[in-house]
DNA sequence: AAACTATACGAACGGTCGTATTATTAGATC
DNA sequence: GATCTAATAATACGACCGTTCGTATAGTTT
């Protein structure tokens, strides 16, 4: 079964694909508000109508950069964390993978989500919404991640409150990776911290991942 | 010795006190992007020009915004902490005011820095310098706080990791309540956090401020 | 009362925003 | 090769942006 390709259909996902790539870029740096069609349509050489009919509305613009986004960061940091296996070891994997995804600027202005989320988090709207049940989504992936280790016997803890504990060393070292640009050690003193969490919760006679 | 006041600059400074205060706000929910002259002067029913040449540049605004929402943080979380006497008590003192901080929106749009922090982080400028200066005395004033208690025998711990860790927790309490609404115990989770880590780290004898 | 100063207003500037409409081009179908 | 369709370009619109400027008002100084 031969699937027939329209030329047409296939160059406007490439250009689709191309402002995508760009506008998570310019929304990692400067918000999905300071993210603008005429920004876009300038930096790639192509027009303002062109771009803007892709969306139809700069909220659907900002919808669909998410959405990519969202894409971009389980490749980097869900799918090389569950190539491990499940135990403590995957929760370790995905802290390394989490902090690396950071400091390797997968987008250039530091975590995507952890910029949008705080830009659209007192707001109202669709992008609020979408933005929260990635968050929950997130979230609900880590307390998975460490509820397998625990039925693996190698972890003694609450889930919910050991991933709001890692989720936020996370976060916070992305943040000051940004604010502290000579603080060279913020990485490490992340890992530090989430090395002796886990620690703390390992059951006796499990072997450390690190 | 009677001071002179000039009734034209008591007038000036009140009104820049009333454009600040709508400011911070502004800036809260919508960033110091999303505040404009135009939106400060209509919500005011002041006139663009007279608002903008209280600061002769929109740069010069979203200085005068954050220098603004400093006074207004080491009010609310510092002042707070620091009628408490150095040691354990203080270190919880200080959480306990930044959570209350948080959650009572001091700001509307939650913890005025950890927004701008964010929208900013990945910029360069006169804005991004002076933020990472205040996330700078920020940390430090935790750190100080942390070593306070170990001086006092209180607290064992390394004060840069255990600052690191805390100001994770406040931050991420933060923005789950943001993301989260429905989601109403999650400062008491960040609180539960805080008490176990402060606990662990605690010398024997120590009498819990809790 | 006259001269001076500081604040605030109101209109205007060039520029960018999101959006809509109309044309042009390239590929598919017959 | 003519017809249809989808992607892109070109142009225009009103709204708002930061900024500038001339003017009016209110308070101080002499």
């Amino acid at each position: 079964m031969e699937t027939r390709v329209d030329g047409r259909l296939v160059r406007g996902d490439q250009t689709r694909r191309i402002v995508l790539a760009k506008a998570v870029d310019i929304a990692s740096v400067d918000g999905l508000e300071g993210l603008s069609i005429g920004r876009l349509a300038k930096e790639l050489e192509l027009s303002k109508g062109g771009v803007f009919a892709h969306f139809g509305s700069k909220e659907e613009l900002q919808l669909a950069t998410v959405r990519a986004a969202r894409r971009i960061y389980a490749e980097a940091v869900v799918e090389p964390a569950f190539a491990v296996e499940p135990g403590l070891g995957r929760v370790w994997a995905l802290s390394e993978a989490w902090l690396d995804y950071s400091e390797r600027r997968v987008f250039p202005g530091g975590c995507f989500f952890a910029k949008a989320s705080h830009e659209y988090g007192a707001r109202t709207g669709a992008v609020h919404d979408y933005l929260a049940e990635v968050n929950h989504e997130w979230i609900g992936l880590v307390e998975q991640t460490i509820s397998e280790a625990i039925a693996a016997g190698e972890l003694a803890a609450d889930p919910v409150q050991l991933a709001f504990e890692l989720n936020a060393y996370y976060d916070s070292a992305n943040l000051a990776s940004l604010l502290r640009t000579d603080d060279g050690a913020i990485y490490q003193r992340a890992r530090h911290s989430i090395r002796a969490r886990l620690e703390s919760a390992t059951t006796a006679g499990t072997p450390l991942p690190w």
